[in-house]
DNA sequence: ATGGCTCTGTCACAGAGA
């Protein structure tokens, strides 16, 4: 069973990508972060076309995720019990006499469901912005109740992984140079210790062959040549429980599909279990 | 060569990404 991972940063412009892609690795199951499109507006037809169900969670301009799946798929969940909202900044352009509340958003950050063997969760961790953002509060929140959310489930004797984009490089070793990214979000000790308090509750780290160079980056920065360079970081993990790890064969970054014409910033992550 | 940002919504930029 292939299962693989890829922040595709908007669906609909990467699709011609994602056909050639699913066509090239065909991948039993495949979780999508940032498709940027709506459950409606998912370009699902060609998918569908290649033997694949589609669950899609969206809400147009920004986050959305998706599970692109050919083997049966049951128990969809959309979003997570206990997901925490965010509350989006006030409109500067208009100064308001009276303050008025602004209600929380629960972002579609997170899907779940069951495919063939194995129960998978795929993720968009919020980006956090700067440690001094609320949206880095909101972060550890989210990593928190994301904790909470799938414990049983990663105790069951059941196979069972989330993955995604986790926004968080786990150790120095997952960044390009560890001194760039002082101050930083994705490198703060409060970060990878709500990382690491996911793993506590039995999941192992599935860490990808690299392809090239010695660390398997997924992101490179669309800017300043970063790809060629390998100026990346390790952030689209794989976390299994022990009876999926126990049946990974292999896993690798496939760097291949951050070359060429209109790539995403993110390249996927594969990953091959014997179930 | 794998190359110097790109996406969406809206229509000249703003905001987000990490």
């Amino acid at each position: 069973m292939r299962v693989a991972t890829w922040n595709v940063n908007s669906v609909t412009a990467r699709l011609p990508r994602l056909i050639e892609w699913l066509d090239l690795n065909e991948p039993d199951v495949l979780c999508l972060q940032e498709t940027k499109c709506s459950a409606d507006a998912f370009p699902e037809e060609d998918i569908r076309k290649r033997g694949y169900e589609v669950v899609a969670h969206g809400e147009g301009r920004w986050n959305g995720v998706a599970i692109l799946s050919r083997l049966t798929l049951d128990d969809v969940s959309l979003g997570f019990d206990g997901q925490p909202g965010f509350t989006p900044a006030a409109d500067d352009g208009e100064a308001a006499l009276v303050e008025v509340p602004r209600p929380a958003v629960v972002e579609a950050r997170a899907a779940g469901a069951t495919c063939g063997p194995l129960r998978l969760w795929t993720v968009y961790v919020p980006n956090g912005r700067s440690p001094d953002s609320p949206h880095y509060a909101y972060k550890l929140e989210w990593l928190a109740a994301l904790r909470e959310a799938l414990r049983s489930e990663i105790a069951e004797k059941r196979p069972f992984i989330v993955t995604g984009d986790f926004n968080v490089a786990p150790t120095d070793d997952d960044v390009w140079d560890p001194a760039v990214f002082v101050d930083s979000t994705h490198v703060t000790e409060a970060e990878r210790a709500a990382l690491a308090e996911l793993r506590d509750l039995g999941l192992d780290d599935v860490y990808p062959r690299p392809l090239k160079y010695d660390a398997p980056f997924t992101y490179w920065d669309y800017r300043a040549g970063m790809f060629p360079k390998n100026q990346g970081m390790r952030i689209d993990l794989v976390y299994a429980n022990r009876v999926a790890a126990a049946a990974v064969t292999d896993a690798y970054v496939d760097r291949e599909a951050r070359k060429g014409k209109g790539p995403s910033d993110h390249a996927p992550v594969v990953v091959d279990l014997e179930l």
